[in-house]
DNA sequence: TCACAAACAATCAATGTCAATCATTTATAA
DNA sequence: TTATAAATGATTGACATTGATTGTTTGTGA
């Protein structure tokens, strides 16, 4: 078995289970401690893991990000409507922050002839802004494996250099007590300086991430518009718009 | 068996499986463990897989296989070898700044396991270091539809915070007075400005671009390593060489 | 606190994989 | 046809990966 291989089992088996024990990773692939170990240093290494004593967890709590790619494809209806919602706010000759990430990505066609201008930190974003002729500003940063977000300080500096009218952002968690909350530190610091940057702030957000909560803090409820579709109880509703503005798009 | 044909059969197993063995490999195709090396070397210079020890796994990106397995060949061939050449200037623990650009993009599957520091204002660039694991820094700037590169005054001030051990550079003209020279002058500043924080200088340029003159000056010929195919006469040779150091690649 | 077991990193020998080289076969041109 | 070039397969030494073993560290419960 190869060694890429080999790692993608790891990381599938702890995609399931959160916490995997080494023994249950020697038994799954076949393999001797020793080169469980090694591929753990190795994950560990390029922070898709984190070890723990006697086994290994995802950075995040519940559950590993998902690669780009598989994020599109799963609920992108959802987070098109989403978006749609989102790009509904957006006026003529906004400056605009969009995040990194897969819900975001969903706004850009709804940008179209709208003669807005765009800042983003996500790799494939420009990639896709420019296709559809929108001025697009890139910020600086360090490249993330995985998600192709630009991140670190370099990226917080670079945002500090723009103002915008609105931004746009993802999200892993939101929570009433914890605010938002996301697995990575690096892009939890991205966040804040670009919602301290605007004006007025938007996060796009499916139902199944309310009452999550993940490792870095954002930044709390209060002053951010939350955009999802109705899969919330009432209750949730209510106690939400308590604190946040909360825009529903019906399925 | 055609070469051609092993290799469509290479990439097509790759496609089933994601990740194939050079084992399994030989036994399709029934060639040798050399062979299948051979081919494996080639698909990866061409960016269509990405090599793992032990075998071959396929680019996330999906590209497009039959016409450009045929065709196209003949450039990107060319500016391949101009990269493996300039690849092979680049020492381990450099860090590089790599211009955007058709011809620097073929550079990246050289760096694999050089343990380098890259610094790039190519969008595609960027999503294809990070795809081989390679430390990847985005400048900042605007996005410039068609070639995807990141230019203006953000670019300019970005590259001044790093400096770099090598640049390498793509260009448009190569010329006796008029030095280098590129049609877009916000590309020139960038470009400009990397030469000025590197040490060394790497311009790639295939023979075409001799003799040319574009619209905005770059830098002259002093101090810049050129690399290029062997396509000059031996008296432009004599002439170019006299002013800068001029590496001619084989074909 | 201690003793014990599990988990661990470091090391080593065996095996597997690799790029480079060379001789052979196969295609292509003269 | 012969001469030349290209592709192939086998071989080699260098290097990477692996599993076993070692002694050390860490966590647990008495």
């Amino acid at each position: 078995m190869l060694t890429i291989e080999r790692q993608e089992i790891i990381l599938s088996l702890l995609r399931e289970k959160d916490v995997v024990t080494v023994k249950e990773m020697c038994e799954v692939t076949n393999a001797s401690e020793s080169t469980i170990r090694r591929d753990l240093t190795e994950l560990e290494k390029h922070q898709y893991i984190k070890r723990v004593h006697g086994g290994a967890s995802l950075l995040k709590k519940k559950r590993e990000e998902p690669t780009l790619l598989e994020k599109s494809t799963i609920n992108q209806q959802e987070k098109s409507m989403i978006a749609q919602k989102a790009a509904s706010f957006i006026e003529e000759g906004d400056s605009i922050y969009l995040d990194a990430g897969s819900s975001t990505i969903e706004l850009i066609p709804f940008l179209k002839d709208k003669s807005v201008m765009v800042v983003t930190n996500g790799i494939p974003h420009v990639q896709l802004l420019i296709e559809y002729g929108i001025e697009t500003y890139c910020i600086s940063g360090k490249a993330k494996r995985g998600t192709a977000a630009l991140v670190g300080t370099k990226a917080v500096d670079s945002i500090k250099e723009y103002r915008f009218d609105k931004c746009i952002l993802g999200i892993n968690g939101i929570h009433l007590e914890q605010g938002l909350t996301t697995p990575d530190p690096e892009e939890a610091s991205v966040k804040q300086t670009a919602l301290a940057q605007s004006q007025a702030r938007y996060v796009l957000a499916d139902p199944s991430k309310f009452g999550e909560v993940s490792f870095a803090n954002v930044a709390d409820l209060a002053g951010v518009h939350i955009i999802t579709t109705n899969g919330l109880s009432d209750e949730q509703q209510e106690t939400i718009s308590k604190q946040t503005t909360l825009e529903v798009v019906p399925l």
